[in-house]
DNA sequence: GTCTAATATTTCGACAACGAATATTTCGGC
DNA sequence: GCCGAAATATTCGTTGTCGAAATATTAGAC
């Protein structure tokens, strides 16, 4: 390993004498993919309380733009992969701060659609500026063939996650 | 593009329209990983529910064992990137089953160890080998050779992400 | 020796998320 | 048309985590 080690280089090598039958390849980018999200996560987070802005929060506009800033809260639910009986209290929060208002379908009165309001896009839109700066000083490690190259073969990788058996 | 598209090609087709200056690599690369990261996760949690063990009790019992079996819990809180006051409740819980027992220092009585019992050694153990498995599967839709350069790719962004400035 | 600051753990109150149960509504078979 | 099954959102009780405060102990200044 002729590269500079990183922590998870010393992860692995204190790992190695209580697991000895451990893949250091797979170990090590396992473990790095799980440390550069809490990484990403901790940074949007602390970006995000100059803004006043909860994560959950900004993550509930970020779905709802996704979705042409209108969407049924079940659908929600499937996008951020939470359960749908936690949405209900995230729409109120965001209710109160003027971001989103309920309105009832009049076609199936089960639903009660959930849309962005001029000020929710507003602050979405604010903190979706700064957002994503972090990814490009990060990935800016790599060249951007690099970049190609990682991608690729992550998605390799994800296409067999996302195989149905199994999961 | 002639590889197969994953579900984050969709992905990124459906935000482009919305965020026009996407950078399809970066987006792709760290949407991947949170995804897997994900993925693993909830594998894990299905797995570990046939043992009857909570997936943050194993993370405890984990911990516990990378430092050979006993440790401080601010060192669990450090390993864990918890709040040292959340490692109370955890260490309660493992206490009752009978996983860890609390050894009050006797050079500083400050602190309180917390020690791996023989049962919680072997209910670590017993997860563990089920654990990992589903690692290998997902990397195993690489080559050797193209684990070992995911890996190193990613320890380059990893350092990154580490260097003091900005974290 | 005593006082102050730092350290280690725990307690407490608040909050977000979950699963199960509930209320309302739609749909399909008859 | 009516009844049971499925679907949608919500409420409720529980759990895990956090930050701040509290408690106990150690280390250092003087």
């Amino acid at each position: 390993m002729s590269a500079t080690p990183d922590a998870v280089d010393q992860h692995i090598e204190r790992w190695l004498p209580v697991v000895p039958d451990l893949d250091a390849d797979v170990e090590g980018a396992v473990t790095r993919m799980i440390r550069l999200t809490r990484h990403l996560r901790s940074v949007k987070e602390r970006v995000l309380v100059d803004l006043d802005l909860p994560a959950h929060e900004y993550d509930t506009l970020h779905a709802l733009a996704g979705r042409r800033g209108r969407a049924a809260p079940s659908d929600l639910a499937a996008d951020l992969a939470m359960a749908p009986a936690s949405i209900t209290a995230r729409v109120d929060a965001l209710l109160r701060r003027g971001f989103v208002r309920r309105i009832p379908s009049t076609v199936d009165r089960r639903r009660v659609d959930v849309e962005l309001t001029e000020a929710g896009q507003a602050a979405w839109r604010g903190a979706m500026e700064v957002q994503g700066a972090e990814e490009h000083r990060l990935l800016g490690a790599l060249t951007a063939t690099e970049r190609r190259h990682l991608s690729d073969l992550l998605r390799r990788v994800l296409l067999v996650a996302e195989q149905p058996q199994a999961d």
